[in-house]
DNA sequence: TGTACATCAGTGAACGCGCGTTCACTGATGTAC
DNA sequence: TGTACATCAGTGAACGCGCGTTCACTGATGTAC
């Protein structure tokens, strides 16, 4: 229909951004061109156009989000703070709350595609293995605070992962249980929630 | 071919077993009816004698995957210690081994299942969350032996939640960064190792 | 116990459908002169 | 600056294919007498 080339950037763009929601809703497998192009607002046929296979679409909205989910980290880390605020408690009670857990299509790219990463190709893989691997070092910053000083780096980064993996593992267990049992999946959330501030917030002189 | 009802009921059984390593591997979506029924020795036709659905097969391969988790968790919880062994962390280190991480065919049903879960209708959810639950009472036990004396039920089960959550979390992290970066999968289950032991296992007496 | 018949797990072909992908075509945008 | 043409993002129809599901048929198993 004739588009200009700044138009066409955006589309593709609007493209990346729905799919990404709809590969988080119904998995990559569960959704066809069809709705991915109508969702953008186009009809099947553009796809061409902008992507060389829907294979490499998911690999761009694998970049796309892990670029933006490690960007949102880093601006709320650096958000400021209340004079009793701390920075690793507020990103819990971020992380860990019914809004995060009930909205699959925002939130935390690393729960919301780490099942569907597997079974893509090779580029797609190493995409979200550096984009957590920058997550995991940009978390390192608040967890270190919590670590008597003069830690080591090997230390703090072995904090960081835990508390990466505590966080993922009860947002996607939270949230495959939600539908079916609503107090469960916040009991899930409220024990983690706990855990981690006892472990990974309130501790500066307890560990090795 | 005129099978008789003993070997139809085994022949059912083949059907959700070659499913669960199927759905596990490719997805709930990824894989077809014709492939299932193949990898259980038989044509396609014969599916709608023994599921009504796929949906319906699917909640069956849940239901079944679930129920093996939590009785293996109980063999092996119940499994007869070496003298300065510890039960959680011989699950700790079960838990996160390369082996696990590897072989998403077997092992935690949990990890394996999640993300598709979340797809499924009510019933197979329903099923799922029991059988969550039931596995976070079996961790229960183990967790409690490293509770100061006295400690209440319901901190026990809020660090049965948390320890679970760890260790779902970091095998699926883990599994999805195997294939791009096998040394990163080890390292986070290395630190995941690490972290659990320390908060877990070596504490009797720091917790509130 | 033997015979006659109903059952039903299995086969293999077929169904409509939506998938990922291709293609001829359109027409405003962008470029060359 | 104006005109002529190439580009290419968009449309919409079509492609072969595999999907979930259905169906007529087979024949050993299980049942009734």
């Amino acid at each position: 229909m004739g588009v200009s080339r700044q138009k066409a950037a955006e589309n593709r763009k609007a493209i990346i951004e729905a799919s990404e929601k709809l590969f988080r809703e119904h998995g990559i497998d569960g959704v066809g061109l069809n709705a991915l192009m109508k969702a953008a607002g186009f009809t099947q046929g553009g796809f061409y156009n902008h992507f060389q296979s829907k294979e490499a679409l998911a690999a761009e909205v694998v970049a796309s989000a892990m670029e933006k989910a490690n960007q949102d980290l880093k601006d709320a880390i650096a958000a400021p703070l209340s004079p009793d605020g701390d920075r690793l408690q507020r990103q819990v009670d971020f992380y860990l709350s019914g809004t995060h857990c009930s909205d699959i299509e925002h939130g935390c790219a690393v729960a919301g595609l780490s099942a569907d990463v597997r079974r893509l190709g090779d580029q797609a893989q190493t995409i979200f293995s550096k984009g957590l691997n920058a997550m995991i070092e940009i978390l390192a910053g608040p967890v270190a605070e919590h670590l008597p000083e003069g830690n080591n780096q090997e230390e703090t980064r072995r904090m960081a992962i835990a508390f990466c993996c505590e966080m993922v593992g009860a947002l996607i267990l939270s949230r495959s249980v939600v539908s079916a049992d609503a107090a469960f999946a916040e009991e899930i959330m409220a024990a983690s929630r706990h855990v981690l501030l006892n472990h990974f917030v309130e501790q500066k002189t307890t560990d090795e």
